[in-house]
DNA sequence: CAAAGCGAGATTGTCTACAATCTACAAGCG
DNA sequence: CGCTTGTAGATTGTAGACAATCTCGCTTTG
């Protein structure tokens, strides 16, 4: 009843270029402090600047690039202040959602959660720093998604976009990822075992601790 | 030497429309579900249609307004599941404000608070409602300002955006109000006396009746 | 009579051209 | 020489025209 089919490309040219510019952004392939042209996007993305201009407003109201009038766009440059207030923020919106979730007490969701955190570990054993990651995203979406709040949601979204944009710019160490990947597993469990207050402590400490590798790390560019 | 010109108005017809429409959204003028099209507002602010295009982008990614392609854009509707979430994640970031306020122990500002919250008591026992909302409002952003959270602030903006929309189109019972004004004293001589704790379960107490207040007298509109 | 197909009108999406503004560098003036 | 001023080039801001898409009522057809 549901073939699924691959949904034919149906996106404006707005949107895909919102798409591309925010990928490019998040993945580090644009940097912060570079500067963005119009006309240059337009040229390279083969469109006029109109939906590009949308794009950049839009991202602009995201945080991700900064405009000032008639001298251009430029992406964001992230401090350590910043940082620190990313992953502050970050432990404040993923503890207020685990509390949800547990206090909501439906089981039903942890399964999902198992198989992210088993092919996380085995991926960090493996060494695949981008499955890693991507699962490591999947996992703190999905907890997010289980706390049944729109507006919490929205708001992790720009969050986590950030939180992304800093990890694609450090070079984290193999160790760090493997030690992040494997901090998982504890946190279910308490999860599974219907222990707030620990899941809670060890969320805290999961991300303190993430937030302070990188920190650490964090070479102030330029 | 600087003799304070009144610095001639040099906003982009985008930025003034942005205002425009925000304004008129957050004021109740535009009404949610309302719609939007483009041509109107062009014809009524009397430019073309490309700034106002940018704006709503901006309003959209706000999430005060909603777009769907070909079809148009509309006020955001809100239903009482939204104003209960609204209020959380108010509670949320405020929370984490005072909590960061009393932490960092500057004692300094305090003396502004309490400017407002006099006036608030006053404005409310002489009924001026808007001059209380106003003041209110003052208050609040001051507490996240005084945070020193960048993100932060940034966020609480459409948090805050979207509880000015609520309040405005509800009929505030005047008692509440000036039961409200008179909340705030308490509050801030907790933070005063350095009582943390205490003046966590005031903030707490306070923003959750007005959540509820708020809540109770929602009437689900169409 | 019901359902699919067609077409007019309205609305949004995109493009191109032009205007306004900024930066930087050179020319003029004390 | 130092400061102001003007001009050129580049970039963003705005406007208007055209294309693509949707909605809705009418017609046609089984």
């Amino acid at each position: 009843m549901k073939p699924n089919l691959p949904q034919i490309k149906n996106m404006s040219i707005r949107e895909q270029s919102l798409d591309t510019l925010r990928e490019a952004i998040l993945s580090g392939e644009l940097k912060p402090g570079q500067s963005l042209t119009e006309m240059d996007l337009s040229r390279q993305l083969g469109v006029s600047r109109a939906p590009i201009r949308e794009a950049l407003r839009i991202l602009n109201s995201e945080g991700l690039v900064e405009t000032i009038p008639y001298h251009g766009t430029t992406v964001t440059r992230l401090s350590k202040d910043d940082i620190e207030e990313i992953y502050g923020m970050r432990l404040l919106l993923e503890s207020y959602a685990l509390e949800r979730v547990m206090a909501a007490g439906d089981t039903a969701i942890f399964p999902q959660l198992r198989t992210m955190v088993d092919g996380m570990v085995s991926a960090g054993d493996r060494g695949d720093l981008s499955a890693v990651n991507a699962l490591d995203r999947a996992f703190h979406d999905a907890l997010i998604e289980m706390s049944r709040h729109h507006l919490l949601a929205a708001i992790w979204q720009t969050v986590a976009m950030k939180v992304r944009q800093v990890i694609a710019l450090v070079n984290r160490r193999n160790t760090d990822l493997t030690r992040i990947a494997h901090n998982h597993s504890p946190l279910l469990d308490a999860m599974e075992a219907g222990d707030s207050a620990l899941a809670q402590q060890i969320l805290r400490a999961h991300i303190a601790t993430a937030g302070d590798l990188i920190a650490e790390d964090w070479a102030e560019p330029r």
